[in-house]
DNA sequence: CGAGCGATTGATTTCTTTCAATATCGGTGG
DNA sequence: CCACCGATATTGAAAGAAATCAATCGCTCG
């Protein structure tokens, strides 16, 4: 369990007047895109950027109040929920270009965690100052709608993969992460893992042995090489298995 | 399957002056709470209603064009999405006071389906209209986002419910439908279910024989009765399992 | 009345977990 | 530099849970 660093204790928030959304790597799969160039500005003013998390930092934790949303430029975070008898679930990876904080607007109190998997830089928005967007700001409420819908959307077809064989829900999963990487200009088929095994398999409801046995299944197959967390799909993989499942949004 | 009615066969859209929000028996729960009374007026008078759909009758289905958000006055719903290969997976049941079709909010096409599960009356509600009433109505968008997000939540415990046994998610489900029924003012021990065995099988990821198993092993344990589809909760079932889960946000 | 769907129950099979042992990697300190 | 440690990963054998296959019952609707 990781306690290393508690968001509180990263609280040197500067405005980086060199990282503005123009330049940012995935500005394309973010928040802005849909906004004309003079909305932009206005809005890339206003983010803030705090030093990176290290790998175990938390982000915010449950219970915390929320008074962001966070954009992530680099690195890659896991969201969960510790129950009742303490046991922690992991409800969702998120990688650069995804935004973060989202289910806990409106909210006095964070319902989840979120904590670095890896080095992790964050694009910083305010919900005062996001309130105060909205209207100069017309376009950025729609796409925020349109973005918590979506993973609205999103939830809905995991759930789905969520009621297949363990063999189909990694595989999907795997499939999953393919696609995320593609769509941010990486590659489809060669990526590296950000999450342990350990970390996959209470994502997917499923033991860690579980998931190494299926890997070296499809290993054994030809879909695969697999080595550590480095990872190379082949043609094979995506193409048999893709097509039993949901496509993405 | 159902496909007795589709929805472009129920165009007589008729504003109904009587039924405002201020009579709706489930009006706490639906999306004016927290309007100012004024505004409340406003977002009323734009209201519409439809005649009310019959079981297995379509509000949507996937690939339609989204217009409307809908609000379920009485009765309840299913939505779903069919995969590639044709399968049916549920992915939530709707009671009166909430809303359907969030999931559609700035895409083009529905992503799901929605078909009701018994004879069911819905209020609706212009895209096009809740776009201008962003405006005159500032209470209204921090509601829908608020209320979107706890939707974004509410999947998450769901995810968490999908990770344990058969057994503890029959009885997850099950503490969920009575809580919802709670909440809008009808008994916690006493209802029916609007739904067959199978949909709740599809629903939670098993089969209608394990469904049905398992409600026999609650009754000889003495955790409820139920017969067809009237349930009565012991109070023995409330205490036991609940603590297991998280509780409801 | 008969057909068909939904629900229940039983027997068997399949898949996943659990328990246990071993292997590998990265880092730490002697 | 190397031995050792803990954390992470892999692999095997046995136990357990849920699916599948199959049969029956009751109900509704034509």
């Amino acid at each position: 369990m990781w306690h290393s660093s508690i968001s509180q204790a990263i609280p040197p928030l500067t405005q980086a007047p060199a990282n503005r959304c123009g330049d940012c790597l995935v500005r394309h799969r973010c928040l802005p895109p849909s906004l004309p160039t003079d909305e932009l500005h206005q809005f890339a003013a206003l983010l803030t950027h705090r030093r990176p998390l290290q790998r175990g930092d938390h982000l915010y934790r449950a219970g915390d109040p929320p008074h962001s949303l966070f954009a992530i430029r680099s690195g890659a975070l896991k969201t969960y929920l510790i129950d009742d008898d303490g046991h922690e679930q992991i409800t969702g990876f998120h990688l650069p270009g995804e935004l973060i904080g989202l289910d806990a607007i409106g909210l006095d109190r964070h319902p989840s965690f979120a904590a670095a998997l890896e080095t992790t830089s964050l694009c910083q928005l305010s919900l005062v100052q996001l309130e105060t967007l909205h209207e100069p700001l017309p376009n950025l409420r729609s796409e925020l709608l349109r973005i918590i819908s979506r993973s609205l959307h999103a939830e809905h077809r995991l759930l789905h993969l969520n009621h297949r064989s363990a063999e189909d829900r990694l595989a999907g999963f795997l499939l999953d992460l393919s696609e995320r990487f593609a769509r941010r200009g990486l590659s489809r088929h060669c990526f590296v893992l950000p999450m342990s095994r350990c970390d996959i398999a209470n994502y997917l409801g499923l033991t860690s042995e579980t998931v190494s046995r299926l890997l070296a299944r499809y290993r054994q197959r030809g879909w695969l090489h697999i080595e550590g967390r480095e990872v190379r799909l082949n043609t094979d993989f995506d193409l048999p298995v893709l097509t039993e499942h949901c496509p993405l949004p």
